[in-house]
RNA sequence: CGGGAAGUAGCGCAGUCUGGUAGCGCAUCUGGUUUGGGACCAGAGGGUCGCAGGUUCGAAUCCUGUCUUCCCGACCA
């Protein structure tokens, strides 16, 4: 293809709504156009680059599932059914002129569990497995950092149908190898992280994340086991200090109101202090929770031991005082009729100090069983860099960009959606279901945002939109453009993208372009060297740069393609 | 929705405090000299200064309202 034929313009600056370095040169070569927060127009190169991902997306999907399209406009009484209708914030709404209600589909859920209950009757009609590649509108608050949070994007999601369990899990493990293969096929530095189901329902979940400093997920590492933060789990290695237990006694401590005040006043290690806190539930009931001092906590965690609908929130300072008696900072869970959770790490630990539940009070000797009755000890705590996984090795922290996500989700959406089948035994039966998504748009910034320099990016090859860009340096010389243009013939024949930089341009300008779009291969072509027989080979990736005569290049390129 | 910042040419910005009718760099067009890492010289085109009111002889500039965008947060099946 000869650049004179495209449509790519780029620009020596980014414009400044741009944030992310990503962001800027998906800006800087001219990849997208914002035509709307969170709404953009993807130009020739971008759209090479969605299509080779998913063509790698297809190939791995055709194994399991069989490719549909459903419709991107849907009816509110499907939205109804599951009460996703008012739930789901994101939800595009309108109506249309006979005054009926429609939305614009941020997941399909709904529309493919309708398609599966019209057709699949029977267990002799299961399994299915159906899957699309399609754009999905979601009205974010805050659209940002380009094509990583957009509001119209473009996503590969399946979905999975089953009799059994066994066999939802076996799709579910299906679409874990499945991905695996996607992103390493890509040329991705990613891992594969156990994460939080979420209010989409179901249990067993895994989050897809390229690693990127300016990803917005936080990953805790320990080995082989790779954590959303949300739910890294934590085992107390900690053993009782054998100490006896002593009675309570309280003591004055005016103006401490924090672990920190508290810590420094009494010379006691902040580890060795209790946290008391105080959140509330879906419901808005009450539940203290005990930490050590030096530890957070984790919402999340108390959000699936009590199996409720949202992580808890804080009690506002009125409400604790109301509770306890005394301000946040002076409460302690004595004498409190209420569910406490104790974490772990305080299992065998005796002689709490803990707030006496009187302002400007703190109370020593504060025992479990004896002064307060725990509802529950469990890893609640926050887990960071550095702490003791369960599988004994130490987290590291990592950061990350969600590009796909898997989940079961049983019969959340089938029972709602009465998507049953009859067994063998002429039994009506929910059909079990899974959901998996991978976001292709975002997948392409984030292959960005992992392989850039200084001068641009730095596509792995496998979703490059040319895998060869060959730099004519005096394209009005007749050799010159001759040989470049039987170079590129030659690899287009073997099935390989060339870009011919045909453009009336001074080398420094094309070599600048080059480097900012980052194609792996550079082919450099001009008089000077065609003189002494001799082109130059680049390798993006690494600056390295050959001379060779127009003879050796080509195998030398094939080789390097393979 | 709360907090902050900003809207002036395709892009990046100055000018606003202290009102006098718009400028710089890049890009674009013409001519010339150049030509292996974003050339130079000369010339040219392009903006009702986000929008609407108001004050004033006169508003990019002051006042009021409004819209939009970006950043932080909340939010993110």
């Amino acid at each position: 293809m000869k650049w004179s034929k495209t449509h790519i313009f780029t620009l020596r600056e980014a414009p400044a709504d741009a944030e992310l370095t990503s962001h800027k040169l998906l800006m800087r070569c001219g990849y997208v156009k914002k035509i709307a927060p969170g709404i953009f127009v993807y130009n020739d190169l971008a759209l090479r680059v969605i299509r080779k991902i998913e063509q790698i997306v297809r190939k791995e999907m055709n194994k399991y599932a069989t490719e549909i399209l459903m419709p991107m406009v849907q009816p509110r009484e499907l939205w109804d059914e599951t009460k996703r209708w008012s739930q789901m914030s994101e939800l595009l709404k309108f109506k249309n002129r006979a005054d009926q209600w429609f939305c614009l589909g941020g997941t399909h859920e709904e529309v493919v569990t309708d398609v599966v209950r019209t057709d699949v009757k029977s267990y002799r009609d299961l399994p299915k497995f159906l899957y699309q590649i399609q754009t999905k509108y979601r009205d974010e608050i805050r659209p940002r950092y380009g094509l990583m949070r957009a509001r119209e994007f473009i996503m590969k999601d399946a979905y999975s149908f089953d009799t059994t369990v066994e066999d939802a899990h076996k799709s579910y493990d299906h679409m874990y190898t499945a991905y695996n293969s996607i992103y390493k096929q890509m040329g991705l530095d990613f891992r594969v992280v156990q994460a939080d189901a979420g209010n989409i329902g179901g249990s067993k979940t895994h989050e897809f994340q390229v690693l990127a400093e300016a990803g917005e997920d936080y990953l805790l590492v320990a080995g082989d086991a790779a954590y959303n933060v949300e739910i890294a789990p934590l085992e107390s290695n900690l053993t009782s200090t054998g100490e006896a237990v002593k009675s309570p006694e309280e003591f004055a401590t005016p103006g401490l109101k924090t672990i920190d005040d508290l810590s420094k006043s009494l010379n006691v290690k902040q580890e060795d202090l209790i946290k008391t806190l105080f959140v509330k539930d879906d419901d808005g009931k009450p539940i203290c929770i005990l930490l050590r001092g030096s530890d957070e906590l984790n919402p999340v965690k108390v959000k699936n031991l009590l199996k409720l609908g949202n992580p808890p929130e804080f009690m506002s300072d009125e409400e604790v005082k109301q509770l306890t008696g005394a301000s946040p900072g002076s409460c302690g869970p004595q004498g409190l009729k209420l569910r406490i959770l104790m974490d772990s790490f305080l299992k065998n630990r005796t002689n709490f100090t803990v707030g006496a539940n009187k302002d400007g009070y703190h109370t020593r000797n504060i025992n479990p069983e004896r002064d307060f009755k725990v509802t529950h000890t469990a890893d609640l705590r926050l887990a960071k860099e550095g702490d003791l996984a369960p599988n004994g090795q130490t987290y590291k922290a990592y950061k990350g960009i969600e590009v796909g996500h898997i989940f079961y989700l049983g019969t959340k959406y089938s029972e709602a959606m009465k998507a049953n089948y009859l067994d063998r035994n002429g039994r009506t039966q929910p059909i079990e279901m899974g959901c998996y998504g991978i976001g292709v748009s975002r997948t392409m910034q984030a292959a960005i945002e992992q392989n850039h320099d200084a001068n641009g990016i730095i596509w792995p090859k496998e979703i490059s939109p040319y895998q060869v860009h060959i730099a004519v340096l005096d394209p009005k010389d007749e050799k010159v453009m001759a040989q470049a243009q039987k170079l590129h013939d030659a690899l287009q024949e073997r099935g390989h993208e060339v870009l011919l930089d045909d453009r009336d341009e001074r080398p420094g300008i094309k070599f600048k372009d080059a480097d900012l779009l980052g194609f792996p291969i550079r082919v450099n072509i001009g008089k000077k060297g065609l003189e002494n027989n001799e082109v130059d080979l680049v390798i993006r990736k690494t600056g390295e740069q050959t001379k060779m005569t127009p003879d050796q290049i080509y195998p030398q390129i094939l080789e390097l393609l393979k």
